[in-house]
DNA sequence: ACCTGAACACCGTTCAAGT
DNA sequence: ACCTGAACACCGTTCAAGT
């Protein structure tokens, strides 16, 4: 695999991040473990904020070939869907928060990722409700209800905002399981 | 008012944060504006980011000594106090922002505010329960989930990822009005 | 086209010193 | 107890120059 040195720099700024935020991603350190010097960054890419965007939207492709294709239209692919999101974003947390921020949309390869990966969702969201899961309201909004929720669950349970203590056990997996209960149970 | 100088610093600081996030609160700025040296600020705080918890804090209080007291025991008092929750952080998108991050666990004055709201908003689950307008779960757990999806229809809207386009007007306040709406249809 | 080394302005933080 | 000014290490970004 002929790694170019832009896919290199990707991967030094992913691990950084991952390592302690954005704030340790610096140009320096990037450069050092990609073996080149601290600013040969910008021939790749325009600053700093555009390394960050290209970490997030290498992010979001691989998320999006990593998901299994048959199931999209299977009743229960949104429900699947959403508890992998969540598994995924406890995992990687500082990816997690990268999907937000000013980098979604200004740039362009990721939004058009963003937008590839939502009508999926949708799609998914479609399935649920032909198989009576879901309420038959408009899905682009349903979906928006869906992913709101996982989205809020996860920065919840990683700001510690959500008691862990026995009874009320909310973690962010629990969410995503009650909001189901709830609306399967509306066949409104 | 005999504004202290640490009241001063934080004034300084919120609102800088409001102009252009946590990055634009420099230290050296924040001083300037308070009218003391680039380094005062390490009289009264451990480093920036404690600076950022105070804010934080503050901003906490506030809006606790908003939140009229009557309501708490009314029937849509959670309901009420999600779209109150929902215009303030949509109006004040950093401050929102900084709510989550380390800050949260670290800091004592902060943890106990959040903690006192939190249980505020619980005891208006309860009532809304009591009234037959939510279900009769864990209430600790109900505020968990009506939480989350306040907290990720926001930040959802605040970063462009909800669609703004006709039909499926997925506003962040919607999104809370739809989750009530389905809540209140399942009395189970 | 891609990379390097020096340089600039800026920032968080520390320290010695002042009242 | 609270504040100041100088200093240090570090960072993003720019520029002139090299292949």
């Amino acid at each position: 695999m002929p790694k170019t040195t832009r896919e290199s720099l990707v991967a030094a700024a992913a691990e950084l991040l991952d390592r302690g935020g954005p704030a340790a991603v610096t140009l320096r350190e990037v450069g050092r473990r990609a073996g080149v010097s601290h600013n040969a960054p910008y021939k790749h890419f325009e600053n700093k904020a555009a390394l960050l965007a290209a970490i997030a939207a290498r992010e979001l492709e691989r998320r999006e070939s990593m998901a299994p294709d048959e199931e999209e239209s299977a009743p229960d692919a949104a429900h699947a869907a959403m508890l992998r999101y969540v598994r995924w974003a406890l995992h990687h947390p500082e990816r997690f928060r990268l999907t937000f921020g000013p980098w979604s949309t200004e740039n362009n390869e990721l939004t058009e990722a963003a937008t590839h990966a939502r009508a999926r969702f949708i799609r998914a969201v479609q399935a649920a409700q032909a198989a009576g899961r879901l309420p038959q309201a408009d899905p682009e909004r349903m979906s928006a209800l869906l992913l709101a929720l996982a989205h809020g669950a996860v920065q919840l349970q990683l700001s510690g905002h959500l008691s862990r203590q026995g009874k009320g056990r909310a973690a962010a997996k629990n969410l995503v399981d009650d909001l189901f209960r709830y609306l399967g149970g509306t066949s409104h």
